[in-house]
DNA sequence: AATGTATATAACCAAACGGTTAAATACAAA
DNA sequence: TTTGTATTTAACCGTTTGGTTATATACATT
């Protein structure tokens, strides 16, 4: 079950730049927690605690094998948060949409209409 | 120009209620700030500092009109948050995928393998 | 010029964050 | 049973966060 108000810890859990590389890390296959803290110049306690944020927004599920506490990603949390994001950014192209058309009203009779080009990535 | 962790402060801005509250508001339009204090019991100062933080992780801009200090939503740093989100969310999926591939030919020969349904909300 | 309205700033506070070092725990191997 | 390895917990520390109240600033109206 996610936490009471999973959006803010998700968003929350994202917002560390060691904590997003550790997810990146784990995209690639289960990790244990020496393997995840071997790319930084940190204490392995601040990595157990990045740890223990993630396990709370649910972004990673551990094992136990022997000694090691082996992570990997979970990913449905992530689905939520870009589920949000993607409702205002849509609202947003919306927006730009209807402000085109208008444009293209507006500049109906023009005689050379810049070509606007809006979304230069041309995503989605 | 964003700033130099740009993909924090957006994860950041984006881990409390009130600013998400307030983000979507002005997905329906610019505000005031009195206007986007309204729906909370919160003081005003309160409200000035979460539209501080908005705006310094550039997620909304602002204008100058007589003594009201209209916000309104710049989308530009969604699009890096929700591209990163995105790029694990997909890998999740791509894993799942050679799961299914994995699974559907080590149930070959089953009598009747029940149908899997791993993406209910079938989204994307 | 005085008053009212919209917003921001200052000063403060408790709690959370992100790190540290030192010590405890858990298991494996000798 | 001792030693080594993996990981967590405890205690601490400075900074940031999210709120408060009180005060200042900016502009409009009277």
């Amino acid at each position: 079950m996610l936490a009471p108000d999973h959006l803010s810890s998700t968003f929350q859990a994202l917002a560390d730049p060691t904590r997003r590389a550790i997810l990146a890390r784990l995209s690639k296959g289960e990790a244990s927690v020496t393997e995840l803290a071997a790319p930084f110049s940190m204490s392995m306690p601040a990595i157990s605690k990045h740890l223990k944020v993630l396990e709370r927004a649910s972004l990673i599920s551990r094992g136990k094998e022997a000694q090691w506490r082996p992570c990997k990603l979970e990913a449905a949390p992530l689905e939520a948060a870009s589920d949000w994001v993607e409702q205002y950014r849509a609202m947003w192209e919306a927006r730009f949409d209807r402000l085109d058309a208008y444009l293209k009203e507006v500049q109906e009779k023009e005689v050379k209409p810049t070509t606007r080009k809006r979304n230069a990535k041309g995503k989605r």
